[in-house]
DNA sequence: TGTACATCAGTGAACGCGCGTTCACTGATGTAC
DNA sequence: TGTACATCAGTGAACGCGCGTTCACTGATGTAC
C-alpha cells in the first residue's frame, strides 16, 4: 500500500517546508526578504538544490502566491457559523486574515499590476474567488434583497455586468449551489461590485492604517459597516 | 540680487534632478530599481556624490514619498471646476492620478506599515490631507446632506469621530476655510469615513485590476459609483 | 581689487555583502531482470 | 534474492552582478580682510 516511495514522500516534504520557509521571511521580513539563499539557508540545504522544486525565483513566488489563496479560501470554508448572514461571515473572516496576515495581503490583493499573471478575484478558478462567489450565491438564494431596477444602471455598465452574470452562473451551477436563477438581475450584479468594493476599501485601508483617522475599535467601525451595508441594500434574514 | 550663490543654485538644480531621476525609476522599473547607484549612473555623477545630499537611501525614499504628496497635492488644486461638486472633482482627480501613477500611488497609498511613519491621510501637516479636508469642508459649507443621527451611532465609535472632528475643525480654521461650525456633528464625520473608504477602495481596485470582472468602461462605473453616493447621502447642489 | 583661507560638491577606490543561476559531480534510492 | 543500471535530490565551486556605505582626496566656488 506505500505506493509513494520513500523519496516521493520526502519531495512532497521538502516541497512543504521550501513554501513554509518562504512564508515564514514574507511574513517576518517582507517581500524582499523571500531569495532562495536565504530560504536555503533556513532549510540547511544549498541554494542549487531549489532548482529541483522551482524553474526561477520568480516561479516560486507565484507557487506562494497560489498557496496563499488556497490556505485563505482554507480558512474562509472553516468559518464557524455567524449570526447574521454567510456573506457577511466571509468578510469578517477575511479582514481577519488580511490584519493577521499583512505581507500576505499586500501580496496577493495589493501588489502593482504588470506581472502578467491575471488578478486574484478574476481567476474563479482560485480558490479565494470560488469562495466568495459561493457565499455570495447562498445569500442570493436565501435573503430578500433590495437592488436597482436594470433600467437604472447606466448602459455603458450593462454589458460588463452581464459578463459577470454569465460568468457566476457559470461558476456556481459548477460548484452545485442551489439558487433562483431569476434573482441574478443586473442590478444585483451592480450590487455585489459596489459591495465588494466597499469591504476591500475598508480593509485595505485598515491593513494599511490609511483611515483618515486613528481608530480604536476598528471591530467596532467594521461591523457597523457592515450593518450599514446590509441596511442599504435591504438585506433581511429570510428566517428572522 | 542674485542672493543665492552659484554653488546654492547648482545644488537645488541638483537635488530636483535626482529626485526627478528617482521618479523615473520608480515608474518604469519599479520600487526596487530606485538605488543610489541607479541614479547616480542615470545623473552621470557617482553613488556617493548622493550622500551630499540625503543621509541614506530610506531618507531618499522617504523625501520622495513626501514629493509625490505634494505634487498630488498640487495637482488637486489645479484642478478644474466640476458640474456636480468640488468633493467629486477631487475624487475624479484621485483616481485619474492613481491609474496614471500605479507605482507612486502603491508607494504612498498601499504600502505595508511597520517602517514606523504615520499613514499619509493622517498627517494633516502633508499636502494631501489638507486638500482632502478643505474639500469636504466647502462641500459641508454648500451643500445639504442629509446624516444618520447622532445617536444613531454605534457608542464605540463617538469618541474616535469626536477626536476627527476636533482634528478637522482645527484644520479647517487653520486653512481659513468658512463654514458653518453646527454641521460639523459626529453623523458627518462617519459619512466622511464611509466616503472616503468607498473612493479608496474603488480606486485600489481599479489600480490593482481585482474587481471581481473585467471593466470595459471603468470611467462609467466610477461615475456611477459617484452619482450613487450623491445619491446616498442626499447630497444635493444647493444653487441647482 | 587682490590675496589667503574656508567651504563643500563630487571623486575613485575600497569594504563586505547577498543575490540568481550554471555546471559537472556524488551518492543514495528505486527499478528491471 | 541478487545484480546492473537509471533516476534524481542535493553538493560545491564558480559566474557576473549590483548594492549601500566609508574614506581620504581634489578642485572649483565663495568669503573675509
Amino acid at each position: 500500500m506505500s505506493d509513494p516511495t520513500r523519496r516521493t514522500r520526502a519531495r512532497a516534504a521538502t516541497e512543504i517546508e521550501i513554501r513554509r520557509t518562504a512564508r515564514t521571511l514574507l511574513v517576518e521580513q517582507g517581500p524582499d526578504a523571500v531569495t532562495l539563499r536565504a530560504i536555503a539557508r533556513e532549510l540547511g540545504i544549498t541554494a542549487p538544490a531549489l532548482y529541483r522544486y522551482y524553474k526561477s525565483r520568480d516561479d516560486l513566488i507565484e507557487q506562494l502566491r497560489q498557496e496563499i489563496c488556497a490556505d485563505l479560501a482554507a480558512e474562509m470554508m472553516a468559518l464557524p457559523e455567524q449570526p447574521d448572514n454567510p456573506l457577511f461571515a466571509i468578510c469578517r473572516g477575511f479582514r481577519q486574515w488580511a490584519l493577521a496576515h499583512p505581507e500576505e495581503f499586500t501580496l496577493v490583493f495589493a501588489s502593482p499590476p504588470g506581472t502578467g499573471a491575471e488578478s486574484t478575484m478574476r481567476k474563479y478558478g482560485e480558490p479565494f474567488g470560488r469562495i466568495f462567489l459561493a457565499a455570495a450565491g447562498q445569500v442570493l438564494a436565501t435573503y430578500a434583497v433590495v437592488t436597482p431596477p436594470t433600467d437604472a444602471i447606466p448602459p455603458e455598465l450593462r454589458e460588463d455586468l452581464a459578463r459577470f452574470q454569465t460568468e457566476l452562473l457559470g461558476a456556481l451551477a459548477e460548484s452545485g449551489t442551489v439558487f433562483p436563477a431569476d434573482k441574478l438581475e443586473l442590478g444585483v450584479m451592480f450590487l455585489m461590485v459596489q459591495m465588494w468594493a466597499r469591504i476591500y476599501g475598508h480593509i485595505t485601508l485598515e491593513v494599511f492604517g490609511n483611515y483618515p483617522i486613528p481608530v480604536s475599535k476598528p471591530d467596532a467601525l467594521f461591523d457597523t459597516t457592515l450593518a450599514d451595508l446590509a441596511r442599504e441594500v435591504g438585506l433581511v434574514a429570510a428566517d428572522a
